[in-house]
DNA sequence: CAGAGCATGTAAGAGGTTACATGATTAC
DNA sequence: GTAATCATGTAACCTCTTACATGCTCTG
């Protein structure tokens, strides 16, 4: 059900394709949300019947036709209430800390390698962000409510990479005794 | 497939029933990975069928009978060879970021609220982290390897809640200037 | 002319959630 | 006696992942 908010959300900012949206769930809304375009085409298709989106046919000569939907009204009620509702709280799933809980089963150097290049992924997901940050975030101070939240959930991503680079950190740092 | 690998991990430690498992996965690795009742007894079942684990009959008087379930050297070999893999990027799945994404349409109080909420659960959560860290992990330079790693587990759930936590403070100050 | 990007789907299967169900013992 | 804890399951449903499928245009 979070899948249909999701879309709707993305929604509200600007009205998408299903492609368009796929393509948002590998980059912005996707750093915290995740979403195959299987999954975005049947929820859009669903979403529709209910009336919370419309489509709209757009031709095109040079590129394939697309159904640009923008949200409706009613999509907007029911967008609000659904933020509205407290959220319940999110469930971790982080298969390297299963990995590391078993880690006295396998040689230190297994998990360490793991553990760097883990720190690799985290290091370049925060130079993406901090990219993003200085393109479209330069002034904070000046932005209004919609986009002070949405920097915010941009800010949420930087700290979470660099909290997951100053584990690495600590964890290899003590593997590195045994 | 992952949640087979989460439970020879759990009962790699120490031989478990299916209720002892849904503790531990409310707990210890329930911190970062989660599994209902069912989902256990249903995995019990297939991978002992695969003969990774091996389950005991275990009569009791004053409690209801029980399956303690062993791991078997098939297991271990299969959780270390899984173990030694690759792990695929984690997937980030947070509703409370979908819902500030769209916050611009909602009153700032809206928002900050959830905020508070978010604040005290996580502000919870490090508390628990913390009298575990003082409980079992006194002194974390005398600890062996399989100690360390699962120390280390848990170091990534302090780093976790202190992050959000931070997060919190950024985000419920720039919404108070709104 | 090959590959990347645009654009949209179907189908099968794996994995996860929620509800229903039972029945004993122990602690308050 | 009421609630909590121990202990284990079935069934239905929803969600997500993976594979397969098509066909056009633009760029190098």
């Amino acid at each position: 059900m979070s899948l249909a908010y999701a879309i709707l959300a993305a929604l509200a900012d600007r009205a998408c394709s299903g492609y368009d949206l796929a393509k948002s769930f590998d980059a912005s809304l996707g750093y915290f949300w995740t979403a195959t375009h299987q999954q975005i085409y049947r929820e859009l298709a669903q979403l529709e019947e209910r009336q919370w989106i419309q489509g709209r046919a757009i031709n095109q000569t040079d590129r394939p036709n697309k159904t640009l939907f923008h949200i409706t009204p009613e999509g907007t009620t029911a967008l609000r209430a659904w933020i509205t509702q407290p959220s319940k709280p999110s469930k971790v799933r982080e298969e390297i800390l299963v990995k590391l809980f078993a880690g006295g089963l396998v040689a230190p150097a297994v998990s360490i390698a793991e553990l760097q290049r883990l720190r690799r992924g985290h290091h370049q997901q925060l130079a993406t962000y901090r990219r993003l940050e200085k393109t479209f975030f330069a002034d904070p101070t000046q932005l209004a409510l919609g986009e002070r939240c949405q920097y915010l959930t941009l800010r949420n991503g930087i700290r979470y990479e660099q909290y997951w680079l100053d584990w690495c950190d600590e964890a290899l740092g003590m593997l590195a005794e045994a």
